[in-house]
DNA sequence: TTGAAAGCGATACCAC
DNA sequence: GTGGTATCGCTTTCAA
């Protein structure tokens, strides 16, 4: 069923059933209206192989992140949603590709074989080959995050730096001095995430400047790794009273650890962290955080995207997003019942 | 950077090039060589789009799910993830589309205008449009899930009626005999969705055969949702003991809403139902439940169709998956403190 | 307003 | 062991 098919049994050549499907140009009523009623009865749609060959665009998008084992956070699973559903009212579809690197296979087949348009990445590392490879390259791409030097490129990413020291300031309203932080695996600071090192520079920063007294830790992407991480906080300092977190899938570990050791949240401690919102709103008592507006972003991502496509020589765009703290109900003054320092002190 | 330009450049013919790449033929190794390293040096790969018209396949699947709105939930991710890197090492990318029926626009391009192989379905409803229409074309699809008429489909599914009935033993073992569930949103209900149906029926049959009183319920999949199916549930009958639960995104609600109420986990109140391990694990105390094996299933829907697409005329195969009970601490013997029983008994 | 034919970039059959 | 060429299904220029 091609297009020669319908053709012939309309009567026409093929090249007015192409130019009666994309109206490029003018039809006669009535020549359309035959060619229509053929394609109805036939259920004819044009090859999309054929039709990215002849056109040289896919009307397809990437979607890049790195493959988690079995770590994948919910942040990540609002971002491949928004991002699919945008990309579907462009009439983009999106190919996903669990590429931690530039020279991942399925990497090199995406991009390298053609097969999109251009390219939404997530997870980015301040150095982040895959993003350099795409630029010198210069392919159509849009960086959910940022590396270190985003002037040139195209992305939206979070604050979280600003983020992170929104955290430390609301805490030390409350009066806390003592505060751990909890970020994400060791593995993925060493490898350059992004988000674990502009908040950890966020956090200690602002820290300093309120003359906290901090530690800060990494912790796996788990509930078990959370509720050990706890047990290492209160064990290297039982005064610490509050925490901040960027490890939004170690939450409810952390909630437990603090439970196993007696720490009533918030009453003798405080939590707090970036978080998306559905996520905060799980646990309980409801996480006071910086709400990560993940289908926002992916949405901004997808428009972008877009945006080059159709104008491959405009400017480099990004949208650095800052959102403010939700309070919910895991933090509260330090004064109210510190029983542990009590005792202690 | 096409076929005939490593062609020439090498001082072959394309269809050598062609060959010395796909092996289909042999070429001396002089050949080769040269061949190799012309596209060495020049990068080169071959284009996606003009394969997939020559070859009339794509090796890309599509992964349908329906469009959720801000409504992921966790075992959705686990399939996504572990869909997209069993196909990668297949070397298939995969398209996803989120299309809840037939007639989605997204649907109907990766299908009809052939920019996939085949496809992978989630979210399967008992009588589901999409099956049946690709069941009828013949097109190549596996479902995780199954419809009311499963023997002539490929899938892989879980036996929700045998899930949802060993957590009703396992209640009723410990003593229980006012139990509630807690079923998906009366929305998908409606709309037929296999876990919701067969769930609902296993449990409803096992607790008559045990004797067991019960009322059931539907649920928001999020988390004030869950608090409030609590207090529902508590306020029809404030004699209930224990629950059982399908709709993971509520859990965190769910227990919310049973600590607002005093009732604790598990002394006065047991919880239990099938939930992804990981997500059983975050919450306090960990939850006993049927574990859904999401990564095994996305990787055995993906054989499936591999399978599917290499032989397209074997017989139809499925893998119905029953996982058993992993005991964590969610649940306990009835009699232990029934502190609302006593004071109301 | 329409038709014929030359691409797009591969594959694979037919010759030699 | 290698080359020439028709073919996949569509788009678009050129001609009428």
């Amino acid at each position: 069923m091609n297009i020669g098919e319908i053709a012939k049994r309309a009567g026409v050549s093929r090249s007015t059933v192409s130019y009666a499907l994309s109206r490029k140009r003018t039809v006669s009523d009535e020549t359309r209206a035959k060619i229509q009623r053929v394609i109805d009865e036939l259920g004819y749609r044009p090859n999309a192989s054929a039709r990215a060959l002849a056109n040289g665009r896919t009307n397809a998008i990437a979607l890049v992140f790195p493959p988690a084992g079995d770590h994948y956070t919910g942040m990540q699973l609002d971002f491949i949603g928004s991002v699919v559903e945008a990309a579907a009212t462009f009439d983009y579809d999106v190919l996903l590709s669990p590429s931690g690197v530039d020279s991942d296979r399925s990497f090199q087949r995406l991009l390298g074989e053609r097969r999109v348009d251009g390219a939404i990445l997530m997870e980015i590392r301040l150095q982040d080959d895959r993003v350099d490879h795409l630029f010198t390259e210069n392919f159509p791409a849009v960086c959910i995050g940022r590396t270190a030097r985003p002037e040139a490129d195209w992305w939206v990413g979070l604050d979280h730096t600003a983020l992170a020291a929104a955290c430390v300031q609301h805490l030390a309203d409350l009066g806390h001095r003592k505060v751990a932080f909890v970020n994400r695996p060791e593995r993925l600071l060493r490898a350059g995430y992004e988000s674990a090192h502009r908040g950890l520079d966020g956090f200690t920063k602002a820290a300093a400047e309120r003359g906290l007294s901090v530690r800060t830790y990494n912790c796996g992407d788990d509930a078990s790794s959370g509720q050990a991480c706890v047990e290492r906080i209160l064990h290297d300092d039982p005064a610490t009273t509050a925490l901040v977190t960027l490890n939004e899938a170690a939450l409810g570990g952390l909630y437990r650890g603090l439970a196993h050791a007696g720490r009533h949240v918030p009453r003798d401690f405080s939590v707090t962290g970036v978080a998306a919102a559905r996520w905060a709103e799980t646990v309980t008592p409801q996480l006071t955080a910086a709400d990560v507006p993940a289908s926002q972003m992916g949405r901004l991502a997808v428009e972008l995207l877009v945006e080059r496509l159709d104008r491959p020589d405009g400017p480099p765009r990004h949208h650095l997003l800052a959102p403010s703290i939700s309070l919910r109900a895991s933090t509260g003054p330090v004064g109210t019942a510190p029983s542990v320092l009590r005792r202690s002190g």
